[in-house]
DNA sequence: ATCTCCGTGTGAACGGTGTTCACTTGCCAC
DNA sequence: GTGGCAAGTGAACACCGTTCACACGGAGAT
């Protein structure tokens, strides 16, 4: 790592970092290439060295954004629906702390673009989706949840905190009553998934 | 209505329809004020004489989305829980049938900038929310539903029925398998928002 | 110690964009 | 007929992403 002379030591590294702090305050729209050049003190053009074009870059920024995503959904409470809960509030609260992130990590250039990488692994090697569905299969073995595939109860949960998540930010549900909207939808999914009798209610 | 002289004769109208068709072929960010106006044979700040900016014109396609998808959403099937299932399953057609302005009417220019008319009325005065409730509100008229308040367990379904469908848009389930999961997380907002023993399963 | 290569940064340029402004044009009401 | 006003024009501005020929500077080979 060079200091600072002509080189700028981690250019790469500065990029993601002042495109992900645009993209938080401006949104994915509001992010410009030749700021974050002028911001950093280098050429636009320098960018390029780095990455391919503007769309290569959010899809780097938004990778670490599944990354940080999977690291903060972590859990190891040992009460299976304890646990359940845990990892799906997380993911809504992943996305109202970092909305301008998450907005990019399922916009157009996100998770359906193929340019990014959805499995973005945590520290333990676990991306998002690993761990939603090792809560589930926790669950399963113990004989809280309904007898089905663990990918199809997976995305059943899935479709419910994600559903949270994108009305909070960019629906008509605000992003103060997600305090109300959150905890039934994580009943609403405890009694979507579960055995018959294994839910209270 | 001028014919084709100096005016154009409803250039609001058709700056509105290729929009539309710019948003839907394009997605939001593809769209062009100059390209479309170009398209309509006028020049670029003609567009100015009818909405304000970019966000406006956006602002109004997205609105005459949610009218459409208020129509969409109109069902009088005497069953309660068909009715149900039809106006969830109506959402997602809808999203699936026009994934442009559906990202359009919940992106960044979209529900949450208070520039849109989120409760666009179809033909009979009622909007998409309206929709939902009603369905709702009959289920509990026939004591099938949780005794709840109607907008909290409509809210409920609308986070499964909006988690299913930007998902399918832009989310990793793609859009071939949005037919296994939306009957899925049609059961799973029944067996949600059900009174217990008064949905199958 | 020198040379050469290559990764990295530069500056100018191209075509595209949204937006503004002074202007013209044509229609309608008086 | 004539004045006013909505509607369309074209030039201009600032910004954008992207490309290109070029320049620098450190590292490794000679």
């Amino acid at each position: 790592m060079t200091r600072d002379g002509y080189h700028h030591g981690d250019l790469a590294r500065a990029l993601r970092d002042v495109a992900r702090a645009h993209v938080e305050s401006a949104g994915p729209d509001g992010f410009s290439l030749r700021a974050a050049a002028r911001e950093i003190g280098v050429s636009p053009s320098a960018v390029y060295r780095h990455y391919a074009d503007r769309e290569a870059l959010m899809a780097a920024v938004a990778s670490e954004g599944f990354a940080r995503l999977a690291a903060a959904m972590a859990c190891d409470d040992p009460d299976p629906w304890a646990r359940f809960r845990a990892v799906g509030e997380a993911y809504v609260r992943f996305a109202c702390a970092e909305p301008g992130v998450f907005r990019l990590m399922f916009g157009p250039w996100g998770a359906a673009s193929g340019r990014v990488d959805v499995r973005g692994a945590d520290a333990h090697g676990r991306d998002p989706y690993a761990h939603l569905r090792d809560a589930i299969v926790t669950l399963g073995e113990a004989g809280l949840v309904r007898p089905d595939d663990p990918d199809a109860l997976a995305l059943d949960a899935w479709v419910v905190v994600h559903g949270v998540a994108t009305l909070a930010l960019d629906g008509p549900l605000g992003r103060d009553r997600v305090e109300l909207a959150l905890p039934r939808a994580l009943d609403l999914a405890c009694r979507g998934i579960a055995a018959p009798g294994r839910w209270p209610g």
